[in-house]
DNA sequence: ACCGCCACCCAAAGCGCTTTGGGAGAGTTT
DNA sequence: AAACTCTCCCAAAGCGCTTTGGGTGGCGGT
C-alpha cells in the first residue's frame, strides 16, 4: 500500500492525501479524519527511503563506535547508552544507525554517513586527547554531539560529558580523609579522554595534600576484569602496596575485588576499593547497601540527554554548541575504610 | 556531488557513469576507470536513500531489541553479538538499524521496519517459548534469523543457536561425576528459550542419576551480578545449603562467588560454581587459568554467523530456511571440585 | 554493397514521497 | 454584481538514483 493506491482509493490527489497524513492546514478536518482512518485500516505506512529523498532528512541518528581490532572489545557502557538515547528517538520517530568501525577508517566512515545521506546527526563516542574527528564533523557541516570531550580541542562543538576530573578527586579525597597515602589509580587508556580528566583528578588529589604520587601505582589499559585482578596482584604483592584502590569501572574493580580476596585480606578493611560506576543495568551496585563505594552517574542518564541535545540541534541548525557537564555522585558502600594502621 | 553533476563533468550520461560504477559489463574498461577515477577525485557517494528506491533495496539490517522497560536492562551480551555482526555486515556494505523496542510494541516495530522499507533483513534476538514475533515476520515476508529458537513454534524459520540443553546437561554431569547432589541453578528468565533448555538440560542430567530436583535450589530472572548474589547468599544459609551452583551467566557467577566469600568459604573448595560463559570481550574467564569452570560459546561469532546466514537468505530467497547449532566448550577451572564429605 | 551483430553509449521512465504553484468554488466586501 | 478572500483541493515537478528500451557506429560475413 503505498500512496498512490491510498489516494486512488480515497478519490483524493496524492498531494491532499500526503498534507492530511502530516498535518498541514491546508486540508479539512473531515477530510483529514477520513484519510488518516484509511490509512490506519489499509495499514499504510509512508516509505522511509521515498519520504528522506524528498525531504532531505534521513530520520536517523548515527553512531559510530570505535571498534580497536587489537583488542576486539565493544565497550560494555555501550549498551545501556544507546539504551537511553533510543529511548528518545523512539518518542521522536529517528532510528539509529550504527557503524562499528575500524580505528583506521574511522573518517572514511563519518564521510560516507555524511555523503550517502543515511543520518541526520551523529553521536560520537569514546573521544581521545586531540580528536580528529571533532575538526573532521565539524567540516562536514552534520549535527554531531560528543559523549565526552576532548581536552586538546579548543574549536567549539557540542558535547555532554561527566565530570570526571571532580568525581576521581573526590574519590580520592574519601580515601585521603580516611588517612590512606599509598593509593593506586586503576585506570582506563589514558589516551582516551575520559582516563587522562580521572588521573588529572587523582594527581591534584594527592598533590594538594602534598602526597607524591606513585608511578608504580598508577596504571591504565582497557577496563577488563582481569586488567583490575592483574593490577591489584602485582601492586599487592609489592613490598610497599597500596592501602586503597581508585578504579575506573565496576567491572575492574571487582577484578580488584578478586585479587584482594585471593590473598586472604579483606575488602573495606585491610585494602579500601573506591571505583567509577556507570550504573549499568546489568550490574549495580549493590541494592540497599552498596557494595563499593563509588562515584556514580547513570550512562543512560547521559544518553538520553544527548539524544535530546542533538535532537535539538538538528531542529534548528542555527544553534550554538551546547554543552552539558554531569556531576557524579558520591555513594559510600562497604569497600572502604580507614587506612590500616601498621 | 551527485549523479548528475558526476556525469556532466564526464561529459558522460548517468546511465553510463552509474553502470561504470556499479561494475556493469555495458561500459569499456577504458571508460570505467575514467568514472572511478573521476568518482574517487571528486569524492563522490551515491546517495543511499535514491539508490535504495530505486533498486528496493535498503542495504541495511534491522536489529530489533527488546527492552523491557519492567527490568529496563539491554542484554550485557548484546554488545559482542552486533560487534560480530557488525564486521560482517561492514564487509559486505550493510549497515546497522537498531529498534529498542519496548515488550508491547514489538509487533508495531516488526511491521515498520517492513512497510517503510528502511531493512532488508531482521536478525531477532531473545525469542521466547512460544515467540509470536516468529509467525508474524514470517507472514511480513522479510528474511530473518532468530538467535535463539523458540521450543514451542514447530513452523519452519532460520535459526542459530547454541546448545543450551546440552551445555548446561554437560555442566551438571560434570558436578555430578565430582559427587554432588546438592546442585543449584541459577538461571535466566525461564519464558525465555534459552533458559527453559538450560533447565531442561538440568532436570535430564538429574533424574539420569536418579538425583530429585528441588524446587528450593532452582530460579530464574534476569541475569545480573545482584541476582546471583542473592540467590546464592540465601541458599547457602539453609539447612540444606547447595554444595554446587550452575550459573547462567558471568555476571551472575560473579555474584554467586561474593556471596561464597562472604561468609568465608572457598569457591572450589567449600563450593563448586560452574558457569556458561558467552566469551564478553570485557569479561573474559581469565587468562591463562580460567576463573570459572565453564560451557564457553562465543556469542561474538555467533553475531558473525547469524550475520552471514542472513545475507545469503537475502541475497537469494527462495532458499530453505537455514539452521545452525553451536555446541559450547567445556573449560575447566579452579571454581569447581569435588563435594566436600560431611 | 548490404545485412547483422557487437560494443558502447544515451534519453527517459520510474521508485514513492513532498512541495510548488495554481484553481475552483463558496462566502464576504464594496 | 463585481472584486476579493478564504478554504480545499489538485497536477506536476523534483529528490538522486537504476534500468528499460533503444540508438549509433564499426566490423565481419556474404
Amino acid at each position: 500500500m503505498n500512496l498512490k493506491e491510498l489516494s486512488r482509493h480515497l478519490n483524493l490527489s496524492q498531494t491532499t492525501v500526503s498534507r492530511a497524513l502530516n498535518g498541514y492546514p491546508e486540508v479539512s478536518e473531515a477530510t483529514r479524519k477520513r484519510v488518516q482512518e484509511a490509512a490506519h485500516a489499509l495499514n499504510y505506512r509512508p516509505n522511509a527511503r521515498a519520504k528522506g529523498l524528498a525531504t532531505g532528512r534521513a530520520h536517523a541518528i548515527g553512531h559510530v563506535i570505535p571498534v580497536s581490532n587489537q583488542h576486539e572489545m565493544v565497550n560494555p557502557v555501550f549498551g545501556d547508552f544507546i539504551a537511553g538515547a533510543g529511548s528518545t528517538y523512539a518518542q521522536r520517530g529517528y532510528e539509529i544507525v550504527i557503524s562499528l568501525v575500524d580505528d583506521s577508517q574511522e573518517e572514511e566512515a563519518y564521510r560516507n554517513l555524511r555523503t550517502r545521506g543515511s543520518v541526520d546527526g551523529i553521536i560520537m563516542h569514546g573521544p581521545r586527547m586531540d580528536d580528529p574527528r571533532i575538526p573532521l564533523l565539524t567540516e562536514l557541516g552534520l549535527p554531531f554531539v560528543v559523549h565526552g570531550r576532548a581536552s586538546d580541542i579548543n574549536m567549539p562543538y557540542s558535547w555532554l560529558d561527566m565530570n570526571n576530573a571532580r568525581a576521581i578527586r573526590r574519590a580520592t579525597d574519601f580515601l585521603l580523609d580516611l588517612n590512606h597515602r599509598r593509593i593506586a589509580l586503576i585506570n582506563g587508556l589514558e589516551h582516551m579522554d575520559f582516563a587522562h580528566r580521572r588521573r588529572e583528578g587523582y594527581l591534584a588529589a594527592l598533590t594538594d595534600r602534598g602526597v607524591t604520587p606513585d608511578p608504580e601505582l598508577m596504571r591504565g589499559e582497557e577496563m577488563t576484569e582481569i586488567y583490575g585482578y592483574r593490577s591489584a596482584r602485582d601492586m599487592l604483592a609489592t613490598d610497599d602496596p597500596p592501602t586503597a584502590f581508585v578504579v575506573s569501572s565496576m567491572m575492574t574493580a571487582i577484578g580488584v575485588r578478586r585479587a584482594i580476596h585471593e590473598i586472604g585480606r579483606v575488602m573495606g578493611r585491610d585494602v579500601s576499593v573506591i571505583t567509577h560506576d556507570d550504573d549499568l543495568s546489568y550490574l549495580k551496585n549493590g541494592e540497599n547497601i552498596p557494595i563499593f563505594t563509588a562515584t556514580r552517574s547513570s550512562v543512560r542518564q547521559a544518553g538520553v540527554l544527548a539524544a535530546e541535545m542533538l535532537l535539538r540541534l538538528i531542529d534548528d541548525p542555527g544553534q550554538e554548541p551546547q554543552h552539558r557537564l554531569l556531576e557524579a555522585e558520591l555513594i559510600i558502600g562497604t569497600s572502604t575504610g580507614p587506612a590500616p594502621t601498621r
